[in-house]
DNA sequence: GCCAATCCATACGTTTTTGCATACCTGAAA
DNA sequence: TTTCAGGTATGCAAAAACGTATGGATTGGC
């Protein structure tokens, strides 16, 4: 065959590719942990050996070229497909010390890992773990995480996932506000109390609905996108929160509000990726995980 | 984004690629233009870099393991992007000068292009021109060649093409083995004739059906790929051959066979990559030549 | 309108990679 | 068995690429 064509710097075309989509030199640099001057040459050098200028310099900033926009989409498949080869040959690995990284809400980052983690870390102190904290969906198939824990079932084939538990969900409030509110019982005076929410949350707001409170607008005087805060905003008695039954219940000060009535239960799904389950590291950490959880749920 | 995943070093993914395409580390040296020792390098230090043993060293060379051989799927995919790349990128430059890649069958590079080449060349001295002498279709797509000159209208979409003439072919024989085998005159007398036969050419056979002959497989004691080989036979007076009528008329010593009748027309196109169509280099030589093919024909 | 922040390009010393020469190995043929 | 052809790995000097430091330029906020 002719591999002439095939023979150009392909790491420019890494570097077109990243700073294309970061956007400039030195957020591409960034990302890719090497330093913008370095950068900068292997994307000039890119253009002088294709002939091409893929960017224009435009005061503070790149901006693609049409012909830039043109070549866009083959570094694209090449970084697609660079992505695959590296999901694929971390499957192939077998080692079983590494770096291992974990994706889960804010809550379950925060309350529900750190004892598995420490334990597992007592099994297998080869292993480092890196907690992404999100509560979007990190995308798997990119690699944005090893194995994530999900509230529910993922769809896509090239992932796999096994039910490891149900959370109970529940409605939370410091006894100070609920003494501050003057202890409400029924669900019409509950009605009337303030809640916290999560942008928009429609299940939620539904799941509310369904529990038989009729809240509006005015009901939510605060939003938060983080779980955390708003937990904290619950504990320190601004309003009423929801929290997975198991981690409200231990917490001084707050109770659970009209616990003999429930509010929510939601799966929760171990998920990884097809070609990372052969890899033993990610066998094992899920294999830990799982275990640990059904056994507790 | 996060692009971990992707920051590994594409080059030896390339490195790779090549290696497996062509079996052996010399080989794929020589094909990338580059020492044995760096590529044995890039490739040890990607078997390193992924954790994946790729080859093993078998003896007198390398052998895929299966890991590399699931790996070796998507550097792949990496490769027919970074062709693709290539391709639109060469296809986006104005310049005039540079190199461009002529693919046409022996006859035609041997007899047609000569004289058109030198034209370009005083018309255009800052073209070099690269031949590719091959009886087989180059493949535009892989950029073997930039252009071809082809006896069939190409039908990928993504190719284009013009009509440029018409080609005669007749029969030829040197006066020599007219003589000898008795100056025949009928097509019967001719059926008792040697002729030269291209491989498994039924097209060419069906031709002579279609003109009158009835020739089994003792009619054809010589066969040759080569058609320079082939014209060399007839011209020594070994058998008849076929040839471009304009071109076997030149020839001294050589007479066509029954003029009077027409043995096989077949078009001459001039075919392009739709992207290369784009490089003003490549549509000034292909204007050319069709400007003097379709003036000479 | 000025200042701070951010970004890109260039200069220079250092690190990494490459090419050349060479040693070593295997398989086939004399 | 020896020799030879073709292939892979290693030592060392040259070349290429990289990082640090720095200058020039533009945007956004005060």
């Amino acid at each position: 065959m002719d591999w002439r064509s095939v023979n150009f710097d392909w790491n420019r075309a890494r570097a077109f590719l990243v700073t294309a989509e970061e956007g400039s030199l030195s957020a591409a640099a960034r990302a890719l942990e090497i330093t913008q001057p370095t950068l900068s040459r292997q994307v000039t050098a890119l253009e002088k050996e294709l002939g091409v200028a893929l960017f224009e310099r435009i005061g503070r900033g790149l901006e693609l070229t049409p012909n830039g926009l043109d070549l866009l989409q083959h570094v694209r498949a090449m970084g697609e497909a660079a992505n695959q080869l590296a999901l694929t040959a971390s499957g192939r690995s077998e080692s079983v010390e590494g770096h291992i990284c974990l994706s889960a809400t804010e809550v379950t980052a925060a309350y529900t890992l750190p004892p598995l983690i420490q334990k597992l870390r007592q099994q297998q102190p080869g292993i480092s773990v890196e907690i992404v904290a999100s509560n979007h969906a990190s995308d798997l198939q990119r690699r944005e995480a090893d194995i994530a824990l999900r509230a529910f079932q993922p769809t896509q084939p090239e992932l796999i996932a096994r039910r490891v538990g149900d959370i109970e969900v529940g409605l939370y409030a410091s006894t100070d506000y609920l003494s501050a509110i003057g202890h409400p019982t029924t669900l019409a005076a509950f009605n009337r109390a303030d809640y916290i929410c999560f942008g928009e949350n429609e299940r939620l707001i539904e799941a509310m609905r369904h529990f038989g409170l009729e809240l509006s607008r005015q009901n939510f005087p605060l939003i938060t996108e983080s779980h955390l805060v708003h937990w904290e905003l619950v504990k320190q008695g601004l309003a009423i929160g929801i929290m997975p039954a198991d981690i409200g219940d231990r917490e001084p000060g707050v109770v659970r509000v009209m616990p003999e009535r429930s509010l929510l239960t939601t799966p929760l799904w171990l998920v990884a990726h097809r070609e990372l389950k052969t890899n033993r590291r990610v066998r094992v950490v899920f294999d830990f995980l799982a275990q640990e959880l059904s056994g507790a749920g």
